[in-house]
RNA sequence: GGGCCUGUAGCUCAGCGGAUUAGAGCAUCUGACUACGGAUCAGAGGGUCGGGAGUUCGAAUCUCUCCAGGCUCGCCA
């Protein structure tokens, strides 16, 4: 309902300034416009859209917001396109003007979404400007080598993974990629540890699991710390590796052969998928960032180590705080990686992805880390002048005690675990209902629905609320099949497929739509609301956007569902609300499909 | 101490500068199953939007200040 949205927009903005000309004419003059702010009603009994333009206006045009209403609706009641669009504009409190469409207007628009598969939602392939077409890299998920995936890593690959969906949807090229930890410090201490313990590990493909990987790495960090000549022998197997001896590189590449491995059986049940390029891949990198920063007269050696004083940040001690590209040994970190990888996104093909958006996916924890990195980049001027670098953050997952998630022995719970959880109690619940309706399933069945279920709750929790504050991680309350979670979604979606099932053909092409429960309207005012509701997603990154219209929806479909029968009605409303079934039932899919969320048919 | 984030119903959270009455869900209480799956629906109670000041015709929303909590602050990522 976009361009209804925009068209009333115009409609009004004309009207006001053909009842104020000379303050229009004035407003252009300095360079802006009288703004009516048409935004959706705030109430429904408030109508479809209000004005509220006329408040503001009142004091430069000094008249009673009352009077500036009344003279914007004169004008408009001489508009015969906004006629057809809207019924006789009422002014109502202070100086709002309430629109509420016309049923004609509603019905066309339903007409037109049944007929879209993009379900009104505009594309912006066919669109030409450079900014709306150049790649979006989104970085995102981006766990360790060698260590297992835990629930740290859950929002990051969820709410990236939904982004992303959202983007590519809207026509973006994205770019998902996985900046995994895979080169570093750590690396030396590995080799050199599986060195005296397993150094089948180093020369022969599977010769240890991921499990043993991650056992062996805590040792090599005990070790590590603990004592002085393995710090010296994994210094010395760092060097060798960066430099590119072809045992340490065949080592490596085994040790992140194996966790690769691990790390798709995640994704794959996660029905994510992502680009893996590591921090290795910028290592060729690296020293042409100390080179430019050079060049470019901000690299300055403090302490013995190279760094870029930053602005208008300061420490601890209210001195500008430096950011270090390159350490007193001469090694690199983190810093330095993360700023060949901007220099690299947002150079053009083929040196570069010719980015001209680049997102982070990370916890809030990174802010001063991201801002001090964007601040380098763009006084080392690598970001091109339409181009936009954002960091998304997103708040801690906590147990429901609001400490930090642990497992009962204190370690941090992998995902693994976490998902067989969720699937696991998925199916014992699943189990006890079809125990109590007395339902005989397949264990196929129950298998498929419960690890659906399962998987949806786990992303649908975390999706649901504003990523940026903390997230209270409970098993019972996202598994709820009541209230504001994933199974609630799907239910509402296995009804419509009860219905299909029991003889509605939800395909019919319907040539005369007719409605007349006020049910019906507002499940067709809501559906309307998708493309808007994109729009913001895609402005905001906040995925609960769209979880909170999708339990919006779910919400007045399961009342239209109680309230109004469909295969029982007679004609034409039988086929009516069989559309709306089926417009609903496609909403409701795309948008859990625009975040990740498998659905069912029956549960 | 500096920076960033958070503070809304008993709990978990939405909330886009707008309207008498600040919204959901959970929990609590009361109703509704011979219409398509009751995993639902209808309703009730529950709030000085952390405190204070300011900007504005209008503030949970913007600004300042104070209070509380979290994260972070030089060679880990």
């Amino acid at each position: 309902m976009l361009i209804i949205a925009n068209s009333l927009s115009i409609h009004i903005k004309n009207a006001l300034e053909q009842a104020f000309p000379e303050a229009a004419s004035k407003a252009h003059e300095s360079g802006s416009t009288l703004d009516p702010q048409l935004v959706p009603a705030s109430k429904p009994e408030f109508g479809d859209f209000q004005v509220n333009g006329a408040l503001q206006l009142a004091k430069p045009l000094k008249t009673s917001p009352r009077s500036i209403a009344l003279a914007i609706i004169e004008q408009l009641q001489k508009n015969k396109e906004f006629l057809s669009l809207c019924k006789s504009p009422e002014i109502a409190g202070p100086g709002f003007i309430n629109l509420t469409l016309k049923e004609e207007c509603l019905q066309a628009e339903i007409s037109k979404q049944l007929e879209d598969e993009r379900l009104g939602v505009q594309s912006l392939k066919s669109s030409s400007t450079h900014k709306e077409r150049s790649t979006v890299v989104i970085d995102f998920s981006s766990p360790n080598i060698a260590k297992e995936m835990h629930v740290g890593h859950l929002r990051s690959t969820i709410i990236g993974d939904s982004i992303a969906r959202v983007l590519e949807f809207r026509g973006h090229k994205v770019l998902r990629l996985n900046h995994v930890g895979d080169w570093g410090t750590q690396f030396g201490m590995l080799i050199a540890h599986l060195k005296t313990v397993a150094p089948e590990a180093l020369i022969t493909a599977d010769a240890v699991e991921l499990g043993d990987l991650v056992k062996f790495y805590r040792q090599a960090k005990q070790r590590f710390d603990e004592d002085i000549i393995f710090q010296q022998t994994s210094r010395e197997e760092v060097i060798k590796l960066q430099n590119g001896n072809s045992k340490s590189l065949k080592a490596w590449k085994l040790i992140c052969d194996q966790s690769r491995k691990e790390f798709e059986q995640i994704y794959n049940r996660l029905d994510i998928h992502l680009e893996e390029r590591g921090e290795s891949f910028y290592n060729p990198y690296l020293k042409k960032v100390i080179d430019d920063l050079k060049d470019s007269n901000l690299l300055i050696v403090d302490d013995g180590a190279k760094c870029v004083f930053l602005e208008d940040i300061t420490g601890k001690d209210g001195e500008a705080l430096p950011m270090i590209v390159q350490k007193q040994d001469g090694g690199f970190n983190y810093a330095t990686t993360d700023l060949a990888a901007i220099r690299y996104r947002f150079s053009a093909i083929p040196n570069g992805d010719g980015a001209g958006r680049v997102i982070y996916v990370t916890d809030a924890g990174q802010a001063n880390h991201f801002a001090g990195v964007f601040q380098i980049a763009k006084r080392a001027k690598w970001i091109p002048n339409e181009g936009c670098l954002e960091h998304v953050p997103f708040g801690l997952v906590q147990g429901e005690n609001g400490k930090k998630l642990k497992t009962r022995s204190g370690e941090t719970v992998r995902l693994r675990d976490l998902l067989d959880e969720a699937v696991d109690r998925a199916e014992t619940d699943l189990r006890l209902r079809l125990k109590q309706e007395g339902r005989i399933e397949s264990e196929a069945f129950i298998k498929h629905v419960a690890n659906t279920v399962g998987i949806a709750a786990v992303k649908y929790a975390d999706l649901s609320q504003n990523r940026i504050t903390n997230y209270q991680f409970s098993f019972n309350k996202m598994l709820a099949l009541q209230g504001n979670t994933a199974p609630y979604l799907l239910y509402a979606l296995v009804r419509i497929a009860g219905i299909a099932r029991k003889g509605g053909n939800l395909q019919t092409t319907i040539a005369s739509l007719k409605f007349n429960e006020p049910q019906e309207w507002s499940l067709i005012r809501e559906l309307l609301k998708f493309d808007k509701v994109i729009d913001e997603v895609e402005e905001e990154l906040l995925p609960n956007r769209l979880c909170t219209y999708l339990f919006e929806l779910s919400q007045i479909f399961n009342r239209f569902y109680d309230q109004v029968p469909v295969l029982k009605a007679v004609e034409p409303s039988r086929s009516s609300r069989l559309a709306l079934c089926r417009l609903t039932a496609d909403t409701l899919k795309l948008g859990m499909n625009l975040l990740g969320i498998p659905t069912l048919e029956r549960m």
